[in-house]
DNA sequence: GTCGTACACAGCTTTACATCA
DNA sequence: TATGATGTAAAGCTGTGTACG
Protein backbone atom coordinates (compact mmCIF):
# COMPACT_ATOMS: atom_id res chain seq x y z
CA UNK A 1 0.00 0.00 0.00
CA UNK A 2 1.54 3.35 -0.62
CA UNK A 3 1.45 6.28 0.49
CA UNK A 4 1.29 9.43 -1.00
CA UNK A 5 2.46 12.75 0.01
CA UNK A 6 -0.57 14.06 1.01
CA UNK A 7 -1.15 11.24 3.46
CA UNK A 8 2.61 12.75 4.87
CA UNK A 9 0.17 15.44 5.94
CA UNK A 10 3.42 18.09 5.07
CA UNK A 11 2.69 21.39 4.73
CA UNK A 12 5.59 23.49 3.28
CA UNK A 13 5.27 27.33 3.95
CA UNK A 14 8.36 29.81 3.28
CA UNK A 15 8.23 32.99 4.87
CA UNK A 16 10.63 35.69 5.84
CA UNK A 17 10.14 36.57 9.26
CA UNK A 18 9.75 40.47 10.22
CA UNK A 19 11.96 39.45 13.31
CA UNK A 20 14.70 37.53 13.46
CA UNK A 21 14.25 37.45 17.53
CA UNK A 22 11.70 34.25 17.20
CA UNK A 23 14.96 32.14 16.84
CA UNK A 24 15.98 30.66 19.51
CA UNK A 25 19.59 28.88 18.95
CA UNK A 26 22.61 29.81 17.11
CA UNK A 27 21.70 27.07 14.40
CA UNK A 28 18.64 29.55 13.26
CA UNK A 29 18.74 31.39 10.04
CA UNK A 30 16.77 33.93 8.88
CA UNK A 31 15.07 31.19 6.40
CA UNK A 32 12.90 28.61 7.91
CA UNK A 33 10.33 26.49 7.05
CA UNK A 34 7.13 24.77 8.75
CA UNK A 35 7.27 21.86 7.40
CA UNK A 36 4.97 20.50 10.44
CA UNK A 37 1.91 18.36 9.92
CA UNK A 38 -0.83 20.42 8.27
CA UNK A 39 -2.70 20.50 11.75
CA UNK A 40 -0.66 24.10 11.95
CA UNK A 41 -1.25 25.37 8.90
CA UNK A 42 0.52 28.13 8.07
CA UNK A 43 0.59 31.30 5.18
CA UNK A 44 2.50 30.67 2.29
CA UNK A 45 0.72 33.59 0.49
CA UNK A 46 4.04 36.12 0.92
CA UNK A 47 7.00 34.52 -0.09
CA UNK A 48 9.15 35.50 2.50
CA UNK A 49 7.12 34.80 5.37
CA UNK A 50 8.10 32.06 7.96
CA UNK A 51 6.57 30.66 10.93
CA UNK A 52 8.21 28.10 12.76
CA UNK A 53 11.72 27.16 13.07
CA UNK A 54 13.17 24.61 11.44
CA UNK A 55 15.07 23.70 14.91
CA UNK A 56 10.88 23.40 16.32
CA UNK A 57 10.44 20.93 13.46
CA UNK A 58 13.79 18.85 13.98
CA UNK A 59 14.79 19.61 17.26
CA UNK A 60 18.39 18.17 17.48
CA UNK A 61 18.87 15.30 19.92
CA UNK A 62 19.77 17.16 22.96
CA UNK A 63 16.43 18.62 23.17
CA UNK A 64 14.79 14.82 22.69
CA UNK A 65 15.26 13.93 26.39
CA UNK A 66 12.82 17.49 27.30
CA UNK A 67 10.61 16.20 24.36
CA UNK A 68 11.01 12.61 25.94
CA UNK A 69 9.85 13.87 29.48
CA UNK A 70 6.98 15.24 28.18
CA UNK A 71 5.52 12.63 25.80
CA UNK A 72 4.73 10.23 28.20
CA UNK A 73 2.00 12.21 29.44
CA UNK A 74 -0.57 11.29 26.59
CA UNK A 75 1.77 9.04 24.40
CA UNK A 76 -0.59 8.75 21.11
CA UNK A 77 -3.59 9.93 23.28
CA UNK A 78 -4.44 6.44 23.43
CA UNK A 79 -0.95 4.54 24.12
CA UNK A 80 0.18 3.67 28.00
CA UNK A 81 3.48 2.59 28.29
CA UNK A 82 3.17 1.10 31.37
CA UNK A 83 0.68 -1.43 30.00
CA UNK A 84 0.95 -4.25 28.73
CA UNK A 85 0.48 -4.48 24.84
CA UNK A 86 -2.48 -5.88 23.32
CA UNK A 87 -1.83 -9.63 23.46
CA UNK A 88 -2.59 -10.12 19.70
CA UNK A 89 0.70 -7.76 18.98
CA UNK A 90 2.52 -10.28 21.35
CA UNK A 91 1.31 -13.36 19.48
CA UNK A 92 2.51 -12.01 16.30
CA UNK A 93 5.50 -10.96 17.43
CA UNK A 94 6.42 -14.10 18.79
CA UNK A 95 4.69 -15.89 15.32
CA UNK A 96 7.50 -14.03 13.99
CA UNK A 97 5.21 -11.55 11.90
CA UNK A 98 5.95 -8.09 12.23
CA UNK A 99 2.75 -6.69 10.86
CA UNK A 100 -0.80 -7.94 9.44
CA UNK A 101 0.53 -6.95 5.94
CA UNK A 102 4.64 -7.18 6.08
CA UNK A 103 6.55 -10.29 5.33
CA UNK A 104 9.90 -10.87 5.82
CA UNK A 105 12.31 -7.98 6.86
CA UNK A 106 16.20 -9.05 6.21
CA UNK A 107 17.78 -9.54 9.68
CA UNK A 108 18.79 -6.49 11.37
CA UNK A 109 21.70 -4.63 11.89
CA UNK A 110 24.85 -5.88 13.80
CA UNK A 111 23.94 -3.33 16.75
CA UNK A 112 21.15 -1.72 15.54
CA UNK A 113 18.87 -3.75 18.18
CA UNK A 114 20.38 -4.11 21.43
CA UNK A 115 17.66 -2.77 23.33
CA UNK A 116 18.04 -2.40 27.02
CA UNK A 117 15.35 -5.00 27.00
CA UNK A 118 16.35 -8.29 26.41
CA UNK A 119 13.05 -9.68 26.14
CA UNK A 120 12.92 -7.12 23.19
CA UNK A 121 16.40 -8.19 21.75
CA UNK A 122 14.88 -11.60 21.46
CA UNK A 123 11.10 -10.25 20.07
CA UNK A 124 13.43 -8.85 18.08
CA UNK A 125 15.40 -11.66 16.53
CA UNK A 126 12.40 -13.80 16.52
CA UNK A 127 10.76 -11.67 14.21
CA UNK A 128 13.47 -10.81 12.03
CA UNK A 129 14.01 -14.48 10.99
CA UNK A 130 10.97 -13.78 9.60
CA UNK A 131 8.11 -16.72 8.49
CA UNK A 132 9.81 -19.13 6.61
CA UNK A 133 13.90 -19.86 7.15
CA UNK A 134 14.08 -20.69 3.36
CA UNK A 135 13.38 -17.26 2.57
CA UNK A 136 15.80 -16.72 5.19
CA UNK A 137 18.60 -18.98 3.86
CA UNK A 138 18.92 -17.61 0.65
CA UNK A 139 19.33 -14.30 1.90
CA UNK A 140 16.12 -12.21 0.47
CA UNK A 141 15.04 -8.97 2.14
CA UNK A 142 11.16 -8.85 1.65
CA UNK A 143 10.06 -4.98 2.05
CA UNK A 144 7.38 -4.27 4.23
CA UNK A 145 4.96 -1.39 2.77
CA UNK A 146 3.23 0.20 6.13
CA UNK A 147 -0.61 0.51 6.19
CA UNK A 148 -2.23 3.98 5.81
CA UNK A 149 -3.26 3.15 9.67
CA UNK A 150 0.38 2.69 10.34
CA UNK A 151 1.36 5.74 8.72
CA UNK A 152 -1.02 7.49 10.05
CA UNK A 153 -0.53 6.55 13.77
CA UNK A 154 3.47 6.93 12.92
CA UNK A 155 2.85 10.46 11.32
CA UNK A 156 0.36 11.48 14.64
CA UNK A 157 3.23 9.72 16.55
CA UNK A 158 6.12 12.02 14.74
CA UNK A 159 4.18 15.17 14.97
CA UNK A 160 4.08 14.90 18.71
CA UNK A 161 7.71 14.61 18.82
CA UNK A 162 9.83 13.56 15.91
CA UNK A 163 12.36 11.47 17.89
CA UNK A 164 11.72 8.70 19.98
CA UNK A 165 12.91 7.01 23.25
CA UNK A 166 12.89 3.01 23.63
CA UNK A 167 9.80 3.43 25.99
CA UNK A 168 8.02 5.01 23.34
CA UNK A 169 9.17 2.95 20.58
CA UNK A 170 8.47 -0.11 22.12
CA UNK A 171 5.27 0.72 22.65
CA UNK A 172 4.59 2.10 19.51
CA UNK A 173 6.34 -0.94 17.89
CA UNK A 174 3.51 -2.95 19.86
CA UNK A 175 0.17 -0.98 19.13
CA UNK A 176 1.09 -1.11 15.26
CA UNK A 177 2.16 -4.67 15.60
CA UNK A 178 5.78 -3.70 14.12
CA UNK A 179 9.25 -4.56 14.98
CA UNK A 180 11.25 -1.77 16.89
CA UNK A 181 13.83 -1.62 15.18
CA UNK A 182 10.52 -1.21 12.23
CA UNK A 183 9.72 2.16 14.37
CA UNK A 184 13.15 3.46 15.04
CA UNK A 185 13.99 3.28 11.16
CA UNK A 186 10.70 4.61 10.17
CA UNK A 187 11.51 7.74 12.09
CA UNK A 188 14.65 7.77 10.84
CA UNK A 189 13.58 8.07 7.19
CA UNK A 190 11.18 10.41 7.70
CA UNK A 191 13.50 12.54 9.91
CA UNK A 192 15.27 12.47 6.64
CA UNK A 193 12.31 13.10 4.32
CA UNK A 194 11.57 16.63 6.52
CA UNK A 195 15.27 17.39 6.24
CA UNK A 196 14.96 17.27 2.19
CA UNK A 197 11.84 19.03 2.08
CA UNK A 198 13.90 21.72 4.16
CA UNK A 199 16.77 21.89 1.97
CA UNK A 200 14.31 21.81 -1.16
CA UNK A 201 12.68 24.90 0.00
CA UNK A 202 16.20 26.38 1.08
CA UNK A 203 17.30 26.14 -2.39
CA UNK A 204 14.24 27.78 -3.83
CA UNK A 205 14.41 30.88 -0.87
CA UNK A 206 18.36 31.39 -1.53
CA UNK A 207 17.23 31.27 -5.73
CA UNK A 208 14.85 33.71 -5.34
CA UNK A 209 17.10 35.75 -3.32
CA UNK A 210 19.98 35.47 -6.12
CA UNK A 211 17.26 36.71 -8.30
CA UNK A 212 16.76 39.57 -6.64
CA UNK A 213 19.56 40.26 -5.64
CA UNK A 214 20.93 40.64 -9.42
CA UNK A 215 17.96 42.45 -10.88
CA UNK A 216 18.82 45.51 -8.15
CA UNK A 217 22.75 45.35 -9.26
CA UNK A 218 21.44 45.74 -12.79
CA UNK A 219 19.71 48.93 -11.21
CA UNK A 220 22.16 50.19 -9.34
CA UNK A 221 25.03 49.70 -12.06
CA UNK A 222 22.44 51.41 -14.29
CA UNK A 223 22.47 54.15 -11.48
CA UNK A 224 25.97 54.46 -11.16
CA UNK A 225 26.30 54.99 -14.59
CA UNK A 226 23.46 58.01 -15.21
CA UNK A 227 25.55 59.73 -12.20
CA UNK A 228 28.74 59.18 -13.69
CA UNK A 229 27.40 60.89 -17.08
CA UNK A 230 25.70 63.88 -14.79
CA UNK A 231 29.39 64.22 -12.96
CA UNK A 232 30.88 64.90 -16.45
CA UNK A 233 28.18 68.11 -17.36
CA UNK A 234 28.84 71.33 -15.77
CA UNK A 235 25.93 72.01 -15.06
CA UNK A 236 25.75 69.13 -12.43
CA UNK A 237 28.76 70.90 -10.86
CA UNK A 238 27.22 74.23 -10.87
CA UNK A 239 24.03 73.04 -9.12
CA UNK A 240 25.87 70.70 -6.88
CA UNK A 241 26.10 71.12 -3.33
CA UNK A 242 29.77 70.60 -1.76
CA UNK A 243 30.73 67.36 -0.63
CA UNK A 244 29.29 67.32 2.91
CA UNK A 245 29.87 64.53 6.16
CA UNK A 246 27.76 61.61 5.18
CA UNK A 247 27.16 59.31 8.02
CA UNK A 248 26.96 55.98 7.40
CA UNK A 249 24.45 53.49 10.07
CA UNK A 250 27.04 50.98 11.06
CA UNK A 251 24.58 48.23 11.37
CA UNK A 252 22.71 49.03 7.97
CA UNK A 253 25.05 50.44 6.43
CA UNK A 254 22.77 53.03 5.02
CA UNK A 255 23.54 56.71 4.53
CA UNK A 256 21.88 59.37 5.96
CA UNK A 257 22.62 62.45 4.44
CA UNK A 258 23.11 65.82 7.44
CA UNK A 259 19.81 67.71 8.30
CA UNK A 260 19.13 70.10 5.37
CA UNK A 261 20.41 74.00 5.26
CA UNK A 262 18.43 76.54 4.11
CA UNK A 263 20.57 77.37 1.31
CA UNK A 264 21.14 74.11 0.09
CA UNK A 265 18.40 71.99 -0.36
CA UNK A 266 16.70 74.80 -2.10
CA UNK A 267 19.68 74.38 -4.85
CA UNK A 268 20.07 70.56 -4.88
CA UNK A 269 19.36 68.59 -7.79
CA UNK A 270 17.13 65.56 -7.23
CA UNK A 271 18.82 62.68 -7.94
CA UNK A 272 15.73 60.57 -6.98
CA UNK A 273 12.09 60.84 -6.11
CA UNK A 274 11.27 61.35 -2.70
CA UNK A 275 9.10 58.36 -2.75
CA UNK A 276 10.73 55.43 -4.73
CA UNK A 277 8.13 53.27 -6.64
CA UNK A 278 10.60 50.75 -8.06
CA UNK A 279 10.75 47.52 -6.30
CA UNK A 280 12.63 47.24 -3.27
CA UNK A 281 14.90 44.43 -2.00
CA UNK A 282 14.28 42.59 0.77
CA UNK A 283 17.43 42.65 2.85
CA UNK A 284 17.60 39.77 5.53
CA UNK A 285 17.71 41.42 8.70
CA UNK A 286 15.98 44.48 7.79
CA UNK A 287 12.47 44.87 9.07
CA UNK A 288 10.70 46.40 5.62
CA UNK A 289 12.29 46.40 2.34
CA UNK A 290 14.58 49.01 2.13
CA UNK A 291 14.01 51.99 -0.34
CA UNK A 292 16.93 52.11 -2.19
CA UNK A 293 18.02 56.34 -1.63
CA UNK A 294 21.43 56.84 -0.67
CA UNK A 295 20.66 60.33 -0.51
CA UNK A 296 17.94 59.75 1.99
CA UNK A 297 17.23 63.03 3.76
CA UNK A 298 14.42 61.26 6.22
CA UNK A 299 16.05 59.82 9.30
CA UNK A 300 16.72 56.21 9.02
CA UNK A 301 14.67 53.99 11.93
CA UNK A 302 17.51 51.86 12.67
CA UNK A 303 18.16 49.18 14.90
CA UNK A 304 20.31 48.99 17.95
CA UNK A 305 23.87 47.71 16.32
CA UNK A 306 23.70 44.51 18.37
CA UNK A 307 20.64 43.95 17.22
CA UNK A 308 22.26 42.15 14.46
CA UNK A 309 24.40 39.85 16.82
CA UNK A 310 22.11 38.90 19.45
CA UNK A 311 19.15 36.47 17.94
CA UNK A 312 17.36 35.74 21.61
C1' DG B 1 41.60 12.97 32.36
C1' DT B 2 41.49 8.82 29.49
C1' DC B 3 39.61 4.67 27.62
C1' DG B 4 36.18 1.36 26.25
C1' DT B 5 31.44 0.37 25.49
C1' DA B 6 26.76 1.19 24.24
C1' DC B 7 23.58 3.84 22.05
C1' DA B 8 21.19 7.22 18.98
C1' DC B 9 21.38 9.65 15.08
C1' DA B 10 22.68 11.61 10.38
C1' DG B 11 24.00 10.73 5.93
C1' DC B 12 24.33 7.83 2.32
C1' DT B 13 23.35 3.57 -0.10
C1' DT B 14 20.91 -0.57 -1.31
C1' DT B 15 16.93 -2.93 -2.41
C1' DA B 16 12.03 -4.31 -2.73
C1' DC B 17 7.93 -2.80 -4.39
C1' DA B 18 4.43 0.05 -6.95
C1' DT B 19 3.25 2.55 -10.92
C1' DC B 20 3.16 3.71 -15.59
C1' DA B 21 4.16 3.93 -20.44
C1' DT C 1 -0.56 -9.26 -20.49
C1' DA C 2 4.39 -8.74 -20.08
C1' DT C 3 8.22 -5.76 -19.46
C1' DG C 4 11.48 -2.20 -18.52
C1' DA C 5 12.09 2.47 -16.50
C1' DT C 6 11.37 5.13 -12.66
C1' DG C 7 10.05 6.81 -8.10
C1' DT C 8 9.44 5.83 -3.34
C1' DA C 9 10.11 3.96 0.99
C1' DA C 10 12.04 0.40 4.08
C1' DA C 11 16.17 -1.13 5.58
C1' DG C 12 21.38 -1.53 5.79
C1' DC C 13 25.95 0.45 6.59
C1' DT C 14 29.21 3.71 8.42
C1' DG C 15 30.85 7.58 10.95
C1' DT C 16 30.11 10.73 14.76
C1' DG C 17 28.70 12.52 19.15
C1' DT C 18 27.38 11.56 23.83
C1' DA C 19 26.70 9.24 28.21
C1' DC C 20 28.42 6.24 31.49
C1' DG C 21 31.27 3.16 34.14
Amino acid sequence: MVVDKEDLGLSLSLSFPEKRATATNSSSSPLQLNLMPSASPSPFGHLLQQKSSWTDTLPPSDRSMDACRVETRAFLKGIDVNRLPAATADAEEEAGVSSPNSTISSISGKRSEREANGEDHELERASSRGISDEEDGDNSRKKLRLSKDQSAVLEESFKEHNTLNPKQKLALAKRLGLRPRQVEVWFQNRRARTKLKQTEVDCEYLKRCCESLTVENRRLQKEVQELRALKLSPQFYMQMTPPTTLTMCPSCERVGAPPPSSSSSSTAVPISTPVDPRPRALVPGHPRPIPFNPWATTPIQHRPFDALHTRS
